[in-house]
DNA sequence: TAAAAGGTAGAAAAAAAATCCTATGTTTTA
DNA sequence: TAAAACATAGGATTTTTTTTCTACCTTTTA
């Protein structure tokens, strides 16, 4: 592995993500039962989606574990670490960089709920302790 | 326009997004003077520039004023709008449309400076009145 | 006023992302 | 044990996004 391959963030499209989450919260698994998660959110073609997962492989973002017929595939980068490069990608390209102006906007949307507002303050007052 | 066309939120691209943010910042203008904006980031060839924005205003993103030779451009939609629109879909995709998620992963981020920190504790805090 | 510079548009190509068909092999089940 | 169900892999195609070439028109400038 060459010095400019290594650590590169994994920089996933928007179909690897929803694969990604899927994995993030049901762990390693199988491509038949992505498949399945994925299939309650839409409608998804089982051999899409082994393409997705075999590409996903072959570019680091996961990790296959050959061993039985049925390939069990892993994240290959902790859910965090990922997420973490995403959301300041994120911040970067809406905000400039600027994390405080991403929490002025979702304070001022209508669409979140007072629960949502409710939980949020209370990540602050716990922070202030 | 059907039903179906109308207020269609934007959905940009990321290269379509770059775009819309110089506009936003600095008010209608030409292709040349966005090209020469974008020049300041990465480089761009002119052509490149005159072709998305020329797409963007078939797809009703932008608006674009041809009554003189130097045709200009300015935001179909206000700035707000697309951005509240943009965040929506990127809580929803990251953080199954958690917002105080995000945020806790916002305060828990290294990268994000003192200052950064401090400005979003300060918003929350106001919002406690 | 002729050349240079700057502008738009159309066509096309290149690159990236998403989708699916089908061959072939393994396991399960009737 | 034969059929059905399930699995992977390779190849191909389609769709979307990004990039550039070039023709031709208008304005500016030497």
């Amino acid at each position: 592995m060459s010095k400019e391959e290594q650590n590169k963030p994994v920089e996933p499209t928007k179909s690897e993500l929803e694969i990604l989450q899927v994995l993030w919260e049901i762990g390693p698994a199988t491509v038949r039962t992505v498949n399945d998660e994925l299939q309650k959110q839409k409608e998804v073609n089982y051999a899409t989606t082994l393409k997705f997962m075999q590409l996903m492989a072959e570019k680091g973002m996961l990790i296959r574990d050959e061993s039985q017929m049925k390939h069990i595939y892993s994240v290959a980068e902790e859910e965090q670490k990922t997420k973490s490069h995403l959301l300041d990608k994120f911040v970067d390209a809406m905000y400039k960089g600027s994390a405080s102006k991403l929490v002025l906007q979702l304070l001022g949307n209508k669409k979140n709920s007072q629960q949502e507002l409710q939980e949020i303050k209370d990540i602050l007052k716990k922070l202030e302790e």
